[in-house]
DNA sequence: AGTTCGCATGAGCATATGCCCATTGTCGGA
DNA sequence: TCCGACAATGGGCATATGCTCATGCGAACT
């Protein structure tokens, strides 16, 4: 067979192909025979088509941002899961969504028959995706906190997802008896000595799946707007570079956790930079932005449920 | 597992099973993992997505808009094959394009082992064709002329597409020792009954393929151009409400042979309209139009090998 | 002109896809 | 509250697809 022009009449082939395939919807093989070749030479004709982009496939649905968006940040922090979904207008700073994305995923991996271990931190992303959760039957997982469940005040937290979870699910549950931040350095190392303290946080390193949420230090850090560490903790936090915290657990615009502070008086587990385990965090809204950003930076998180308008902010920066 | 949103929800999920699809080329398997649903369901949300139109294909190449106007000419004339070449935008009225195309397709049908009898009208059209054939060994076939071949001089006609194939393939071949037009229905009568002749319209009759230039009646027409009819034949023919022929067979806007004038000396075999073979016409250009949109409702051809201008002009009209 | 390199080709196989069918779960009506 | 109808589900099979490999052809270089 002559092949004049043989580069512009393989992609005018390539681009028949890709029409009958597509478009038309034959099967390779009856393009083959239409265009008079194998269908060995049929298949590489459909996938040049695509591979020279002469065809495009264009998704007319609000989920296709989505989609886009989750495929991004994927790329960008190698992340092991992400889910973006679509922000809803109607309610502009609600949790709707996330909360639900979130509550499907966990409810998704407590069906499995895996036996898992879910460590949880807390917030209110992490508490109103429990709310999304049914009543069912799995006992044979297993649920452990990551922070304490002692309030500033001394009642039990207000967030306690923890107990939730475990009530819905008839899950062996391990609260963390503490409160979050302790008021000095030797008293949280002694309240860590403690025997079931430590029985959790060695569950907790080898959990399967961690679920957090993350929180910003602004004014309305919730560390600080829920009483867990003082005015002057946070105006010395943000001196230090703070940006966020995950699990109680300050860090700064690279993700790194910051030395001293009330870093020296968390009780909580420590995020663990890099796991090879599921780390997702949750989180949502403008004043986020930064805070989850240098979470994924610095790979305390390799897994992230959040909305369309957040992650865009995260990839737009 | 709850259904609020159902369909709303199954729409969403059908747009992310097509991006994940098309979009980021996972396969089914994995969009099922990604989405918790059975590969099966999986397809069918792929499938839905195409469906409901949520995932729109483009094709950026100009072969794009040939293919369509292909598949729509096919689909409103019942075609058994139609190629449509890009209208080459450098040389307007020439015959790239659709001769290389009518060759290349005959030079296919000619390389394949199955014994085929071919027959073939004549025409510039057709000769540019058989200009594109590389010489070839198929003795194994068998072509033969639907028309005369002795032109109204007495000479051998200048577009003796025949016996340049024949040449080219050392297929048997046989051409019709002629007139194309006779001076009186009864000296047509009396070449017909000659047994040369029978025997080649009886070989004709059971062509596999047939290719035919389809011939205009304005005053271009090639019949009266080449000097087969006469100017008061052309004009009679006119007003009779010809627009066009076929192997110097002569037919009306609805493609219906007229009857009388020189319909009734003509010599070629005649088309048979909704032929269980293939007939292939092979035509271009504005002045052609009329002529192949009436023999194609006429179903005096079943086959079409145009360009991209012309396609248009006959869908469009 | 001879030789070598590179690319396209078609056979064949492992995998992915599309679809049928039995089953399950859900919803509306008695 | 129970029953029947309907739709969605996942198993399983026939088919289509993607990919690898050995081969052949043409182009470029010597």
């Amino acid at each position: 067979m002559p092949s004049p022009d043989a580069d512009s009449s393989r992609l005018d082939d390539a681009a028949r192909a890709g029409w009958l395939y597509f478009i038309a919807g034959n099967t390779q093989d009856e393009i083959a025979r239409k265009l008079n070749v194998s269908r060995a030479t049929a298949q590489r004709l459909v996938s040049l088509s695509r591979s020279e982009r002469l065809i495009t496939f264009r998704l007319e649905h609000p989920i296709a941002a989505c989609m886009e968006l989750s495929q991004r940040l994927q790329d960008r922090y190698a992340l092991k899961h992400c889910d973006v979904v679509p922000t809803d207008p109607a309610s502009a700073s609600n949790l709707v969504g996330i909360a639900e994305a979130a509550g499907s995923f966990l409810e998704q991996r407590l069906r499995s028959d895996e036996p898992t271990i879910f460590a949880l931190g807390t917030g209110r992303s992490l508490r109103a995706a429990v709310d999304h959760i049914p009543p069912m039957n799995c006992p044979s997982h297993t649920l452990v906190s990551l922070v304490g469940n002692i309030s500033p005040d001394g009642s039990a937290s207000f967030f306690d997802v923890l107990t939730r979870l475990g009530d819905l699910t008839r899950a062996k549950h391990y609260p963390m008896p503490l409160p979050v931040v302790a008021p000095s350095r030797s008293e949280r190392d002694q309240f860590l000595s403690l025997a079931p303290v430590r029985k959790v946080r060695s569950l907790a390193e080898k959990a399967d799946v961690t679920l957090v949420g993350v929180g910003q230090l602004d004014d309305t850090a919730p560390l600080f707007v829920d009483g867990f560490i003082t005015r002057k903790d946070l105006d010395d936090l943000r001196k230090m570079g703070a940006v966020g915290d995950v699990a109680g657990w300050v860090f700064d615009e690279n993700g790194r956790i910051v030395e001293g502070s009330t870093n020296e008086r968390v009780t909580s587990v420590p995020p663990q930079p890099d796991s090879p385990r599921l780390v997702i965090g949750v989180a949502m809204g403008a004043s986020k932005v930064a805070a989850v950003e240098a979470a994924l930076k610095g790979r305390l998180i390799n897994g992230l449920i959040t909305n369309e308008k957040t992650a865009a902010a995260i990839l737009g920066s």
